[in-house]
DNA sequence: AATTTATTTTGAACATGTTCAATATGTTGG
DNA sequence: CCAACATATTGAACATGTTCAAAATAAATT
């Protein structure tokens, strides 16, 4: 008879997994993710080597550890914070502004989480398999910005819009990555006139004119789906 | 007196950097980027490890020099084929065509292009400053397929819509790379459906209604131009 | 031709992500 | 408490990108 076993969760194991993680994203921070070495953040840690590999099966799956921490530590917050607003925008804002807020600290190596973004076989990237979990409750936020918001949606949009504005979120923290103004002040900037022009944008939609523009921006969306 | 000395122009140099050069690409083809290491390369080759690094700064900078060349070898042939068309949107299709067509073959190892892009300080990144010269011809192609197309673009945004267009096939290239579809079919979908409207979308922004809208596109491109 | 200088080539050495067999430590059923 | 199993830890070994001082070769100068 099989027993089932968790792995790394009595409590010495997940006392020693804290202390490499706590360890990893410390020195993460302070040299960024490239000058951190596996044997500095053991170290660090007081443990060989090989238990950084028994917890992690990479370095970049710490900083993705963080990822889904900070995804799912922050899903209360979010919801709150949304709660204070009506306006679709403002709700949308709330969303975006709490991502950069919680990864500003981490600016320093988050840029590791894109460096695989292109294969999307690669367990690692925003669009793989095994980052679903995390990006599907990145969408349910925004979902739950629009639907709880005051603004008229065409129907047919409804659907898909929370995955668009995924990506326009993945986009913005790409362009905050290296955004190199000062307090990434073009970044704000950016939010604020991307985020006008996509209520705008909607709004037009609702019109007749664009009936046909909408169809085809939706056959689109279908088109980079994930499924 | 110093004397300027072209390091590898003599024809011994010149040859076996093709020789390495050629290795390289072979096997990036075959086994794909992560696959081949530079002792791969340097065996095939017929020379030392070390001398792959002579010529090449780095495995990377080998797929660079790849895009370099295909870049200037294809320029040319994209304004011969351009010229068989009038419309703006069969010009700049050609250019995009001819883009993937060229990557076709080399599908395998073209993603390494993109894995540094997060980060413009990154000579490798197709926004820094070391990839500005290919970047630039890549633009200039865009801007020769509005220039001599039949549409008219309102001034305000003739000046920055090749950037634009750019930053559109960067994204289709990225979006071609994991495009697991048969032959690609939903690359093709993508680019004829986004092409039809874009197309439609500069239509449409010269109606009176959208002056507001068009205006704070061209804040937000602003906003994102690489100086 | 001999000498000096410039260029090219070499391969050993290094750094670092990763693997893995061995060992230690803890847990459990008898 | 003991054996047997499960879990956790270790560190040496490996693969591979990269560096570099030394050697080989070619070119230039005297």
């Amino acid at each position: 008879m099989t027993k089932v076993t968790k792995l790394h969760s009595t409590p010495r194991a997940e006392d020693t997994r804290r202390k490499i993680y706590d360890s990893a994203l410390q020195l993460f921070r302070e040299k960024g993710f490239e000058q951190t070495t596996m044997r500095d953040i053991a170290q660090k840690a007081g443990v060989a080597l090989g238990a950084a590999y028994y917890y992690f099966s990479s370095k970049e799956a710490i900083v993705l550890a963080f990822y889904d921490e900070m995804q799912h530590g922050s899903h209360e917050a979010v919801l709150q914070e949304m709660q204070k607003h009506k306006k679709m925008k403002d709700r949308v804002r709330c969303v975006l502004e709490k991502r950069l807020e919680l990864l500003e600290p981490n600016r320093k190596f988050c840029d590791a989480l894109f460096r695989h973004a292109p294969d999307s076989q690669d367990p690692l990237s925003p669009f793989s398999e095994e980052t679903r979990p995390i990006r599907e409750q990145a969408i349910e936020h925004l979902r739950l910005a629009v639907e709880g918001g005051d603004m008229k949606i065409p129907s047919d949009l409804q659907e898909r819009l929370p995955y668009l504005l995924w990506l326009y979120q993945m986009a913005l923290i790409l362009f905050w990555l290296y955004d190199r103004s000062p307090h990434q002040e073009r970044t704000r900037q950016l939010t604020e006139k991307s985020l006008g022009l996509i209520v705008t944008l909607i709004r037009l939609s609702t019109l007749p004119l664009m009936k046909p523009v909408r169809r085809t921006v939706l056959e689109l969306v279908e088109t980079i789906a994930i499924p």
